[in-house]
DNA sequence: CTAGAACTTAGAGTTAACTTCAAGTCAAGG
DNA sequence: CCTTGACTTGAAGTTAACTCTAAGTTCTAG
């Protein structure tokens, strides 16, 4: 079973478009053509395109992509690359685990603060009360939200 | 204490034009000028810039972002509205944790895949391996890798 | 009082990742 | 054979979020 490029985007719930420009830009190398030049997108050509959205939700650049990709198509002897490089991916991965991780206690300490505000009618009720009597969960955050951070970029 | 916009800037560990850019757009209301027109953060500024940090960081456009700074300045009647986005954005983050969740899945499959490949010398040895053989935790990721996807999508 | 560093603005430029357009080509059904 | 819908390309346009430039102003230290 082959795809054309419009197929295939329906399949994977993308734009045609993207899929050329990703195309245009080196990540798909090993689609092949048609006599008349059509883009024959094969079965196991799928799992590429997987890899590609994978990478690009960890936040890849299609540069970068792309010098996975070569690498790959390159064959044996990169293979040690290959690995680095998803191993490098794991740990930027568990970097911003760690800092949606954060965003999300910011987030939770909104919506306890809201809630408090709207039970008591205004946003003093909340903003005026002492650290002690702050939910303990969100003493550390609050305290944090309320002064410059340390070392590292915030925004 | 009060910090002007490059202080300020080097505080949270941005650029100032960033924070120009910010004003432009009418995220930062709140922040008051000298008679000469220069800004003068104030010390309980650094909670609005961080909230503003954290709702970049929870992947909120600069728009929606100047919606809650206007909301928050106008006043009580709003606290419902302001909960309401909030509690959005915690559902909206809760969904890029479990996307986050899945990409990295798929990034320790494809460590486990250049592992088991640099041992064996080839590629083959992951690429043709036997579900079976496959270690238990990777088979649904691999299965899916070389699938097409259900109805959501991927790239 | 003055030099110079840091501030101000409007507006232009940058970058990534698409997206659209125009003009033409291919392929399947009738 | 012809129509028609989907395909092809290069090139231009779009969007968000900065980032830089130029011309001018403010503040602070000497």
């Amino acid at each position: 079973m082959v795809y054309t490029v419009g197929e295939m985007a329906k399949l994977l719930g993308v734009a045609a478009s993207t899929l050329r420009y990703y195309d245009k830009e080196g990540l798909l190398p090993f689609v092949e053509r048609s006599s008349g030049g059509i883009r024959m997108f094969r079965e196991s050509d799928i799992e590429w395109l997987q890899v590609i959205g994978c990478m690009k939700k960890a936040g890849m650049s299609i540069k970068d992509i792309r010098q996975y990709i070569e690498m790959a198509l390159q064959g044996g002897d990169t293979i040690d690359l290959r690995l680095a490089m998803f191993q490098r991916q794991q740990e930027v991965l568990k970097q911003q685990m760690a800092e949606l991780q954060h965003t999300m206690e910011m987030v939770d300490y909104k919506c306890w603060y809201y809630e408090t505000a709207k039970e008591a009618g205004t946003v003093d009720a909340p903003q005026k009360m002492e650290l002690a009597e702050v939910p303990e969960r969100f003493r550390k955050i609050r305290q944090e939200l309320r002064t410059a951070p340390g070392t590292a970029a915030t925004m």
